[in-house]
DNA sequence: CTCTCTGCAAATAATTTGCAACCCC
DNA sequence: GGGGTTGCAAATTATTTGCAGAGAG
């Protein structure tokens, strides 16, 4: 979207993209640092934080949930929907009753937002856990598997 | 939704509990330890991070987004939806062209998750940067406010 | 009484950053 | 060459946890 700054093409930039676009799960900077490794023995985790933070940005990778650091609580425990500044950061709630279809443009005028994107994300049991009832507590790092514990 | 567990009524669980609801913003941990300061002096951060997640798995409270620690990255930029399970934490994508209304009974068939709830984030431009062009750039907290940098 | 909860402090975990060398354009 | 980029290590931040004493039921 924004004319970005002069960006590089260099070799990790380029192994970290095709090793994301290989498979089609969500892993963290820690998974896909594993993987990179393979190829490039000493790239380091930090070089693997900003470049996909840097893709992101430009635009080539999304990000799961447009999340940052901090954990934020909600007084209202009933599903609502939220809105948040790129720039800022800020936060809002969604006024009631604006959902539906063609939200986008039934929000600008509630929020005054301009709406450059939508992230949905649903909870649920998965098929696994519906099975094996009480899996594995969320908490607990599970070894051996990279596509769990999520955002 | 579980029978809960042996829970009890303490102060600091109540006076965190009302600082929460006073607002309708959404605060960090942090941002309530700071306001419930002002009435259990002695009050320990760790405290009220127990109370909050114990507040939410009893569906007192809610969480903006039902968020793990770790940040996740998606090769395909293109906006879609995601299901994660809240036993193991897998992340899924939802099938394409599932969207729409009346998801819930969509989609249990191509995802096979039980899905209990729905959290829609949408990012945009708040007013206040649309007119700011080039607002505060996200990283940098700024001091004073409360309701910045989000989830 | 019993068992959950609290405060405190130390421990983890995830992500960021300073810096000197490096390499793309 | 010049400036974005890298590896490494140290620094930040956010969140969790062990423990002994306090409080709710």
């Amino acid at each position: 979207m924004e004319p970005k700054k002069g960006r590089r093409d260099t070799r990790q930039r380029r192994v970290i993209l095709e090793a994301l676009r290989a498979g089609t799960d969500h892993p963290t900077a820690a998974d896909l640092y594993a993987r990179v490794r393979k190829t490039l023995l000493h790239i380091s985790l930090g070089t693997v934080y900003r470049n996909l933070e840097a893709l992101a940005d430009a635009g080539e990778i999304g990000r799961v949930f447009p999340a940052t650091a901090e954990r934020r609580y909600d007084g209202d425990a009933r599903e609502h929907y939220h809105v948040r500044c790129i720039k800022c950061g800020r936060l809002d709630d969604v006024p009631p009753g604006t959902a539906g279809t063609r939200l986008l443009s039934f929000l600008l005028k509630p929020t005054g937002y301009d709406i450059v994107g939508v992230h949905v994300g649903y909870t649920g049991v998965c098929p696994a856990c519906a099975r094996a009832r009480a899996a594995a507590p969320m908490k607990t790092r599970t070894p051996g598997r990279s596509d769990e514990e999520v955002t």
